[in-house]
DNA sequence: CTGATATCATTTGCATACGAATGAATTTGA
DNA sequence: TCAAATTCATTCGTATGCAAATGATATCAG
């Protein structure tokens, strides 16, 4: 090897060539398309409801009322998009909203006896959404990915 | 152990109680979290770019000249979306775009060298978020990680 | 007690993301 | 060859998702 390669080697080591970049490899890219294919599998399964919609019914359905600030923490959405996803669920009637009688900045959001309803019925189905996204890996293979993902997330 | 008893435990056993659903479990949920994550840490190095901006750069880098709906299938846009990302990018100057002088649909896109050295410069930053993702994970795991969720995607 | 701070909700603006419909151009197949 | 099917791009409508600004209310600190 000579020594002009050597000086080759150690620039690269240095500098990675920019076309050993590759974006169907990064992280973020195929966390992208995963994502992607989860909407759509939920979609196939779940057609009335978006999965951000049907996030807010079912941690209602979990904790019960409470204000739509809090809710958005709890699904992972910022205030402006929580209150888009409440609207809508509020204009089918899933959901009701009311006054907070002491904290008056606080907006109370609660199930409505059809969003119980709705959200009894489609559980089952969230379930096969579930593991039709995880149908790709054994059993075994789902664990470690949720493991790891969940330590990302 | 009461007839009643043996009887409860058999409904629940074929009709698993709607409060076993944990929606923080499931792997959409989890998905769109990380996801999220992922987003912010880029615009945290990139504040310029989005992750779609940056993949169409990245992308047309890459392969050099092609048509807006092939690009799509390659970073995985519908064309709608694709379309909107290249208007962006084209009014920035990053991208040009002409027509096929064959076949007179589609639409050719390309780098201009402004874009071209938007996206050298780009590169090393993108390798630095990419690596901020999976600070989460061991080198080991990280690996586990992105075969499972190439898997998934 | 009260001014500074913090919290909750809303609004606006911008950027994906996708279904559905449309129109132009190309390819296919009988 | 020529009608049907397909492909490419655009447009419209709806739904996240987030930053930034605003207003109302509540809490805190001196």
């Amino acid at each position: 090897m000579s020594g002009e390669d050597n000086l080759l080697k150690l620039v690269e080591a240095e500098e990675p060539d920019d076309h050993d970049y590759r974006l169907q490899n990064q992280v973020g890219f195929i966390l992208r398309k995963a994502h992607q294919r989860h909407v759509s599998i939920f979609a196939s399964h779940i057609g009335d409801l978006t999965p951000p919609q049907f996030a807010a019914l079912a941690k209602l359905y979990d904790i019960g009322e409470t204000s739509q600030n809090q809710l958005g923490t709890l699904i992972a959405m910022d205030a402006a998009t929580v209150k888009g996803v409440i609207d809508r669920l509020k204009a089918r009637g899933l959901v009701e909203v009311s006054k907070h009688e002491v904290d008056k900045r606080r907006l109370l959001v609660n199930l409505t006896p059809q969003g119980r309803a709705a959200i009894e019925r489609l559980i089952p189905l969230a379930r096969a959404i579930t593991e039709e996204t995880l149908a790709p890996l054994t059993a075994k293979e789902s664990a470690t990915f949720l493991r790891l993902l969940a330590k990302l997330a």
